[in-house]
DNA sequence: GAGGAAATAT
DNA sequence: CATATTTCCT
């Protein structure tokens, strides 16, 4: 358990002690020092809603139990007719309830740049709570607007869990009450039964997808179908694959370093690190980039022939 | 089916 | 509020 961070913490050790220029030393180790923090701010965090959570929780039971008893006991002692009533109430509290029930069993895993340690790591998404853990995350991590914190992965427990299958589909009817009741909810037009789960973009299945694109020779020629066809991802469908190449093109544009179709792609580094220096506190100037960045300059840009620039004039929803 | 943009979901 | 993913249109 502790093995992962021992490695994690040796490995900066070691990453560091490799570093010759003392100052730049300096530098790596408070980084981490503030990611750490960052970390330890969290869980902090968590203690300090857990107990709140279980509050709720016990709370909720309270309420269920003492409802029971007094339509058992307005009912004469027949506790038949209470039950789909029961059920009802039963949703109503869950609802409440349903906030505090994801978080509680992440296992952060940042700071693992550890290719071989990691690969078990997928940070996927529940098919409820949905976890959105997808960022686009290239060979230095150039490539991941994360925003929240840093990777946030579930470890990969099941028996010959695949690591590239999406959550299944779990048909998690009867009790969930998804959230959706808040101030002004759009109609939901699917089924709670049959409502279709967000693709999460996992490193791994983006880590395909990047291959597959290289093996076609590019993002701006390669087709969803070709992509899909190379990926071979079981339930993967095409207009997934074309929409999130559709992004994938989009931040190409604006990040053209590493849209180097060049092969040499295998075990693709990643992890890093996504840790972002604070942007705030103190008056700080680590004016410094990122650490370590890597240039291919190149654009695989061609001819953006758009034959036809068709716009939509009109719309009727 | 591919592209692209609006609509939603998180 | 920003992004990610889905849906709709051409």
């Amino acid at each position: 358990m502790g093995d992962r961070n021992l490695k994690t913490i040796s490995d900066i050790l070691a990453e560091v002690s490799r570093t010759d220029d003392f100052s730049r030393k300096l530098r790596k180790l408070e980084f981490y020092v503030g990611a750490f923090e960052d970390e330890l701010r969290k869980i902090d965090g968590f203690k300090r809603e857990l107990p709140n959570c279980m509050r709720l929780l016990i709370d909720a039971i309270q309420r269920l139990k003492e409802e029971e008893l007094m339509l058992f006991k307005s009912e004469g002692g027949n506790g038949r007719a209470k039950a789909s009533n029961d059920s009802r109430e039963r949703k109503n509290w869950m609802s409440s309830v349903q906030l505090w029930t994801t978080p509680v069993q992440y296992e952060t895993n940042y700071l693992t740049r550890n290719q071989d340690s990691i690969l078990h790591l997928t940070s996927r998404c529940d098919q409820e709570g949905e976890g959105n853990g997808s960022k686009f995350r290239h060979k230095e991590g150039s490539f991941m607007p994360f925003k929240k914190s840093y990777d946030v992965a579930m470890v990969e427990e099941e028996r010959g869990g695949n690591p590239l299958r999406q959550p299944t589909a779990v048909p998690v009817h009867g009790l969930t009450v998804k959230g959706h009741f808040g101030p002004g909810r759009p109609k939901l037009h699917q089924q709670e039964l049959e409502k279709k789960h967000r693709r999460c973009w996992s490193p791994e299945l983006h880590d395909r997808f990047v291959d597959a694109l290289n093996q076609l020779g590019g993002a701006q020629i390669a087709t969803p179908k070709q992509i899909r066809g190379i990926m071979k991802v079981e339930g993967l469908t095409n207009d997934e694959v074309k929409s999130h190449l559709q992004k994938y093109r989009i931040h190409v544009r604006k990040v053209p370093t590493l849209s180097n179709p060049v092969a040499a792609h295998s075990a693709s580094p990643q992890g890093h690190l996504c840790l972002l220096p604070r942007p705030d506190e103190e008056g700080s100037a680590t004016g410094g980039a990122s650490l370590e960045e890597e240039e291919e300059g190149e654009k695989t840009e061609g001819c953006v022939s758009n034959g036809g620039a068709h716009k939509h004039v009109d719309r009727n929803v």
